[in-house]
DNA sequence: CATTAACCGAGACGGTACGTCTAGTCTTCAG
DNA sequence: CTGAAGACTAGACGTACCGTCTCGGTTAATG
């Protein structure tokens, strides 16, 4: 029945109050140039009330990032009537979703995933389908259609589009229509449609998602 | 014949010098815990010295790349017989290069690549082949064994391999033997074998290179 | 019943060791030497917290000479049988005074002076009777041998003397016997005779005091 | 007869254009503050160029004040018909010296005289008449009206009046008419009637000037 | 008339202190 | 125990000057 830890316990406003601190700070300076004692100095709290929560800016600024407005904006399902056209409105939501934050935002969540694997999940939660994962749907249509065999893997969507648009994203190079079609019809859609035979148990990517989820699913 | 400016001219063995500590420190400490402060120190010189000459960390940092040593290690051909066999050979080279360097160093690299996309030949250059590219004698092998038709583009090696092994790299999940022989089985050989025609000038990405470029020397 | 402020308050040990420190410097380098870096070195404590308490140099000195541990030895009476002996005495202990730091510490306590009027009081209190003033037992011995008039006022010497002797030290010229006595003879006691009746409520000198407060103690 | 030493002779001008610059410096932002740097800065000249010159500020700022403009206005004599008009119009002269530079100048010049007594004697040639050295004039005017007694020394007046007024300046304290009045009558005044035969070779204060010159005069 | 030594400006150099900032930790008092 | 407040050590930040030095170039007297 575990008795209450003794002692004034801690103040869940305080806490929201702080998290809203970081995400502005977050939003006005960047993630490189926020600090503890701003953000102390901005939500009127000590800094010790901070340390006492997290460890790391890091740390704090993935609970921010968590603690965010859950997106209203439902989940809209992606149906072109083709796979290409399917998978190419997953890669422009993807780059919708990386230029809602600024560059070092995407960085962070990159590196965030580096520790807290959890923090994709919670993102997709949050933050409504990326376009990182390639759902069920989109795949189920194409092997409707006879696009792809069935028993397709995921995979070559899931490890390649992510990867390669945040880093050209971060290299500040363009990613266009013009590429986004190159990657899926000389890449992506190559790939998918030899289904491989690939291990089932990789360790899951920030964009990878996590297999063993999705390998309930595609045994179902 | 342009007159020299007036002044003491810079030492340039201090450069080198200072170049050298902060290499090291990189090595040892990390890009993030490496300051100007402590390079002075290491490199006997005066921090007035150091700003003389870069503005920011990151400037001098990618000035000290640069200036690495051009790699003693000649560039090893690849050729174990198989396209397969050369493209995982290339892969555990980049997974090498990614290696010499912490996590952040490759990061550092990469933002490096945002502002000076020169540098990524610097690098190729005094790196030696980094593996972030598919040499021309690989394919064409493989177009003489038969296993690609004549004509192939590199795009999908170029574009997709740099980008997987870096973001998982920085995940800190592992890229071993099993994680590569899945991204060449079931992404890279099939979307090798397309041959799709793509638009030939896109913009390179860091790894990607500048597809004119080669497409010059394979087309000689 | 003021409530004392929130905060960890600050430690007074550390400021005595802080202040202890800078008289140990002022002594081995000498005030224009003296470095809030050395002695935050010194003390080991931080440079924020030195600037926390003091904004500048000359202040941390003044409070560091403010703190110096009281003079241990009793303010010895001056009586030597006559008024020149008496006058050429207090000279001498002035000249002492003024020898125990070295010449910018004295124009510093000069310096200090000049916003710091009760440093002189200060001063007074801490390190016994300097020298710089006449003692009423002096003023009365003199009167009682009929050397004065009785109502003389010390004004003549106290403006006199520490004015003249501070100058030549700092001209690095001798204050020698020789020096005093003609200063003495031909200046202090003719003036001291003459008992002109001056403004009573002239500001105070460093050296000169406060004449109303010690006209007080006279008229008693 | 000392050839002179071969190389290219040093450019009087640009000594001038330094010590002009030293002068204006000195006024715009006083002695502290003044550096070689910001010297070199404004003559357009070398720090090199300075240091062959001068080994230290001090020596630099004295040679810039040697090389002052002679004071045009010439020196007026004072005849006020009293030994007291024409003490008090002497001390209102000292003091208007002194306000001409600020107050570190004046402490400037007053450890100058330190190691270099000739200054004196050069403030005295270039400044004109300062008001720090009893006239011969006065003090005959005053032995003829009787008021002081032939063979009178001046040494009550330029022992005391400089340093007393200059410490005065130094506290920041009104040296005004009340003060001055009070510094004559009580103190001035009646220690010249005493003419007391003191030593004839004290060493020369700054503000004393040098008796072996007055003693001539006297002797005359 | 060529040499040459000292001059000149510019500015790099190793040092060092400046005054400010942040990181983390610790201490006090109030709830 | 939690909270705010804020002191504490540690040390990096970027700037400024210090006094020395090294350049390319100039200027006069010496040889």
């Amino acid at each position: 029945m575990e008795t209450r830890r003794a002692g004034r316990p801690r103040d869940d406003e305080r806490e929201s109050d702080i998290l809203r601190a970081v995400a502005d700070l977050l939003g006005e300076v960047g993630y490189d140039a926020l600090t503890f004692e701003a953000v102390a100095r901005r939500a009127g709290a000590s800094k010790a009330t901070l340390y006492r929560r997290w460890k790391t800016k890091r740390e704090m600024v993935i609970a921010a990032i968590k603690a965010g407005p859950a997106r209203a904006d439902g989940p809209v399902d992606i149906d072109t009537g083709s796979l290409r056209g399917d998978l190419l409105a997953l890669c422009e939501r993807l780059v919708q979703t990386m230029m809602a934050a600024d560059g070092s935002m995407s960085l962070l969540l990159l590196q965030a995933g580096l520790e807290d694997p959890e923090l994709c999940e919670e993102i997709e939660r949050t933050a409504g389908p990326t376009g990182a994962r390639l759902p069920a749907s989109v795949l189920d249509a194409a092997i409707r259609r006879g696009e792809l065999p069935s028993g397709t893997d995921p995979f070559p969507f899931e490890e390649v589009v992510g990867a390669t648009i945040l880093l050209r994203r971060l290299n500040g190079l363009a990613v266009d229509d013009r590429y986004l079609r190159a990657l899926v019809d000389s890449v992506i859609v190559p790939a998918l449609r030899v289904t491989a035979s690939q291990p089932k148990d990789l360790p899951a990517g920030i964009f990878s998602g996590h297999p063993a989820h999705r390998v309930d699913e595609e045994t179902t």
